[in-house]
DNA sequence: CGCTAACCGAGACGGTACGTCTTGTCTTGAG
DNA sequence: CTCAAGACAAGACGTACCGTCTCGGTTAGCG
């Protein structure tokens, strides 16, 4: 659900306005290679000893070029996530809420598997620590799946199938909340039952 | 929020088992004032300009002194939280479900107050950057508070009071997810209504 | 007193051998403005209170940046010795070789004034305590003074002038010895007196 | 030569004023084992690691009963060196001078052997480092043995066995001078036809 | 026999500097 | 104008010692 990382750096005019520029052109490999360091090196070591330098050494780039197009490493490997995560979760409209409801959430569970997790995790931390990036990191991140299950309960409101007393909004911090919970705190699995649990909660 | 402190380091045997020691005992005068500092800290310019240094400077001790009785800022400003959070949540036990439940989360809401929740996000942050203050943070902060919000839902599930299709741990696991999420990713109150809802929500 | 500074870092390759790197140049001012940093704290306080951070902090440089190109402050001040004391002592060749001898000691004494003897007398204190700038102390500053002398007693000694029973090493020795005694142990005056009782003693 | 370590603290009112005090006596035990343990330590490690800590831990003592007798570590090095070196140098005098200054060059040279002279070249070093041992140093080491060797040398002196040119004064700095350029500077061997060549060069 | 005084071991204290690490910027020559 | 390389100023890290202070516990004389 994640569809459009930004390949532009963060603060930089709309290129669309000088679609030619003279000078060499950014570097396609450097960036894939940028990215991919990163979530590699988040992987073997943890977010504690991910550095610019080694993403950038791994990288086989320099330094500058990564802070050349990213604010910091917690951008860097956001845009890794996101691309990562490009696959689709649907948002199924089928007349059958609980069923929608039901296959949006179970995908969502399915996306949270070990490499993607640890990088959620670190920029869920990284937002708590730079608040800059933390708004960043909502806007990219959070924003666009909270707006996908919101217009799916919408849905569901409006056809008076949520659980009395629940808001769609509430109904979205309550999956949410459940789904980061377990990702920072306990660890535990987020399978397909624990998605039919939510379902029967949130719905009816 | 928290009820039981630890005063005693980290990582030491037991002091009981060698009830008098030799040598100067530990001041706790600059205990206090390094726990004081960290707050101060925290509150003044984020975790992210947090430091150990800064947290001596200001409580006029070395940085040895801060080293000697915790392993990191982390682990200095759980204290700070886990004392200054020392005010008991009740864990009711009135026979009605419902009002034991709200009673419990509006208490807790309650206690997720601006200075606190700065260090609260900062150490969830913390937990996922460190994964050995991570285990240190569950046992101490989060563990505790589960075990109180789950005997209160045992109880109601013997009763046959809890929602359908839910059970004790994934009700606890929607309550403290919402709680975080709240904290970490949209920053909404933490509300009395908020409490009615989810005590709604997870009974009946 | 010196003749040759090594302007380049302690432990790397020869940079002719590659004559063009990639990255950034050594600045010559921070190179400069840390070796009269050096001087300047040291004149100031004394050897005991010279720290690489203070001379840093005195250069407005970065301490990795003094850690890049020498090992501790003692190389510091080591090569601010040797860039100071770059005016050439002679070593004269008249085929008077009293004359020659005295020529020299003089003007070796005559270079050991106050700024350069506080900074002779902690180089030769660390190099005792540590072996390792020890080596480099003798390699750097010793030998090549040792040498010139040994060269003119050489010449002494070829023409029968030297002292009997001496060897060009041995009086080489005393030499220095009386030098380095009074530098370290009386503080009593380097003159041009002793410089002639020393030459009559040498020679004949 | 050195003949009497001062076992009283260095600041302190003269015990002689107050013979009988109340109170638990100095360990002697203690003394010993500190003394014993700084030499132990300079010879395993070096004067650099040799850290008063190290020695306290080491004699078995605890840190304050180090600073209650002494200054700092190099005044413990000072009273070890004095108390190893108590064997008295012979001040002969014999009538026949060079005999007599032979035989006493011989004996000092013969004194500086490896677990000493790693003592010497550190408490040289000290006294160029720390001032105010430097007039410790001075006072208790080397006076004592410069004005043993004048008085023998004024000896000669006044019957006219010196050598031309060259004062009684003059002749020990030539002499301590050369003992101390090769502990500290070259390393080359103390002997016995180093102490004739010596002996040949100052009289006559 | 207690009292007071001084020393003992242990070890925590406030400091200071160490040498390393990382950040984000700047500089260089090549493309 | 970007790239790889790498030096730069800045500043926090965690460690090691310094010299002092504070404990409880010993030894000594003096009253």
């Amino acid at each position: 659900m994640i569809e459009q990382a930004n390949p532009e750096p963060v603060d930089r005019a709309d290129a669309a306005s000088t679609p030619v520029r003279p000078g060499r052109r950014r570097s396609e490999e450097s960036r894939r290679a940028i990215l991919a360091a990163a979530y590699e090196l988040l992987a073997e070591a943890g977010y504690a000893r991910l550095t610019v330098e080694g993403v950038a050494a791994r990288a086989g780039t320099g330094k500058q070029t990564v802070y050349r197009w990213w604010p910091g490493k917690a951008d860097v490997l956001l845009e890794a996530v996101t691309a990562h995560a490009r696959q689709h979760i649907p948002l199924p409209d089928t007349g059958d809420h609980a069923a929608d409801l039901h296959a949006f959430l179970a995908a969502t569970f399915a996306a949270a598997t070990p490499p993607t997790t640890d990088a959620l995790r670190a920029l869920m931390a990284e937002a708590q620590i730079d608040p800059a990036f933390g708004t960043r990191f909502r806007d990219t991140l959070l924003r666009p799946r909270r707006e996908a299950l919101g217009t799916l309960l919408d849905r569901a409101h409006a056809a008076g199938a949520l659980a009395p007393h629940l808001t769609p909004a509430a109904a979205v911090d309550l999956a949410f909340g459940l789904l980061w919970y377990r990702l920072l705190a306990t660890g535990d699995p987020l399978d397909e039952p624990l998605a039919a649990l939510l379902t029967r909660t949130l719905l009816r």
